[in-house]
DNA sequence: CACAACACTGCAAGCGATTGCAGACTCAGC
DNA sequence: GCTGAGTCTGCAATCGCTTGCAGTGTTGTG
């Protein structure tokens, strides 16, 4: 039914080839029967057939999307930077969502390579093997995680981490608590390597309370712990964890912030409904994704290992101040 | 590199067709030649080329989802219940967000469409008649809105509506606001429909108080008017409105449920993080999704017309009371 | 004016699968 | 022992497009 490469042929009196090749490439054909191509394919509305052209070229001008879970708000986000700049591209994305499994999600890495051109990883749970064996079979930019000899795009941890502890030190905090995420996750990881680090540069108590899962539960799970280490401060995973945090906090009776200061990391919509409304590291969460699109096509354009290996996008996070935040309370009142 | 079927027909000692057929149509070949290229496929890891095999079938096995706006944390939920079902059926999902835009969204349907077997259209804001166009040249199914003649997978509105008034009415409540969605949206016209049905079956007076972006800023817009109205309960259109709304309301120091009584409708996630927690109509978003592709799946297998008509989803919401919602308070007394 | 260089265009061979048609073989029935 | 039905299997065409190679026509140069 729709209009084939023949067709446009017929009706613009040249050879399928010379169609071809003057919508692909069109510097290689004469200006007068490029015009002719181009007027007759497009009143014939012709769309080339992506199947066939795939199947020559080994292309199939789509590439896929792999998080763990949509219904965390950060991802979103970094799925609508993808669709977007993908779109310019006129590329096409596979969304694939492995709720937060590890092995569901290599299988699922697997099933998607055979139909794309290349993977977008957003924070991957896999093991770093799993990874590393899954870039050399396709070409795979990650997201919010390092793993050597694979481009990715990243945010800069500690730089975000530095911040938080720099706002808080100015508020007079000066022992500060961290709600760490998933014991797998890298940037959970990272962050605290940054919190030491800005920590020890200005004379902070750092008082880790463990591993929480990343969401609202996983916050009100490490409140009273949080709590427990006598901090004035807590910085945590994700900003899902402080608003799950705050609501514990909150039906305790304890006062944010003039009894603790809550810091959380992401900017979700969601931080800035909260009661208090949150303060946050923002991280450029819709540009990494843009980013990631752009060095996966940077890949497929020229898959050149040693390329490969400079293709790598640190993006800086912002610290939004709102309510969460205020001047340390006298640890000796309570 | 990866095994074609020439390899396993090389290797199974038969010829292509005969591969293809003990692979696809297993019946038609006889079970010893059948049981030797299975063998060799396994052997060889052999997975069809989905390019090839769709260049001659015209079938994709993809489908196609098109969202109005990820970050709306209603949509992820009904992609989850997509992906999850199609995963089942081994067909991938490509995932559109037209960004609230109806013009753009009818593009990128067309562009879609091309690439899938069938398209899964998430509350479309497109206009009946572009959307009876899309039906007509690919196979799609609606969610959350009703076009004559296109299978659809809706949710019972005028139920969930009806449900939420009983609860208010219960209550005590006699005049209330409804805070409607975008103009254009099918289930805010929907929504007031079975709003008046229960309000003038329990003698309680409805109060409209205009159209607002289906937002947290929406709400906190609709705030101001939907008090004026002096109404004692509000119903927005959905739950991030009534987010919005509640903090607009907190802001002038206006007491949820003491004062003011409000109901919300999806319960997406962030309804139970709220102070107060918010009372609403819990819509099967997963289950949606789950459905859509379903049905998606049987037009796909038999295009008749007439099943189509037939095939047609209605999912109940169900009331889900938190503490926004109170007695009514004395109208006279403010 | 002859010849080389160049710019276009067309032919035809695939890419990897599916499928209609016909040939080969088996087996039952007479 | 021969025919006909029935069961498998293989041949070859085809889906729509790309691309190496060859052929044609044009232009420039000596």
């Amino acid at each position: 039914m729709p209009a084939t490469l023949r067709d446009v042929a017929r009706l613009a009196g040249v050879s399928p080839s010379t169609v071809s090749r003057a919508l692909s490439t069109p510097a290689v054909v004469n200006a007068a029967t490029r015009a002719r191509v181009q007027a007759a394919a497009e009143r014939l509305g012709y769309q080339p057939n992506r199947a066939a052209r795939g199947l020559i070229t080994g292309r199939t001008g789509n590439i896929g999307l792999v998080v763990p879970d949509l219904a965390n708000p950060f991802f979103p986000s970094v799925v609508k930077g993808v669709q977007a700049r993908a779109r310019q591209s006129d590329v096409a994305v596979f969304l694939a969502d492995t709720d937060e499994d590890a092995v569901e999600e290599v299988v699922l890495v697997r099933a998607l390579a055979k139909q794309v051109d290349g993977l977008i990883l957003c924070s991957p749970r896999a093991s770093e093997e799993d990874l590393v064996a899954v870039a050399q079979e396709t070409n795979v930019v990650l997201v919010n995680r390092l793993v050597e000899g694979v481009p990715a795009v990243t945010f800069d941890n500690e730089g975000g981490m530095r911040q938080a502890i720099a706002h808080l030190v100015a508020l007079g905090h000066r022992r500060i608590a961290w709600v760490g995420g998933p014991k797998t996750s890298w940037s959970s990881a990272h962050r605290i390597i940054g919190l030491y680090a800005a920590a020890n540069d200005n004379g902070v108590a750092l008082l880790e309370v463990g591993h929480f899962a990343p969401t609202y539960d996983g916050g009100m799970a490490a409140a009273d712990q949080a709590v427990a280490t006598g901090a004035t401060a807590v910085v945590t995973y994700n900003d899902l964890v402080a608003i799950g945090l705050l609501a514990r906090l909150h039906a305790r009776g304890i006062s944010v912030p003039d009894d603790l200061s809550v810091v959380g990391i992401d900017d979700i919509a969601m931080s800035r409904m909260t009661r208090p409304a949150l303060t946050t590291v923002r991280l450029p969460k819709q540009k990494a994704g843009q980013i990631a699109v752009e060095l996966l096509l940077a890949v497929l354009d020229d898959p050149d290992p040693d390329t490969i290996i400079g293709t790598r996008g640190t993006l800086h996070g912002e610290l939004i101040v709102r309510d969460s935040t205020g001047v340390a309370s006298d640890p000796a009142r309570p």
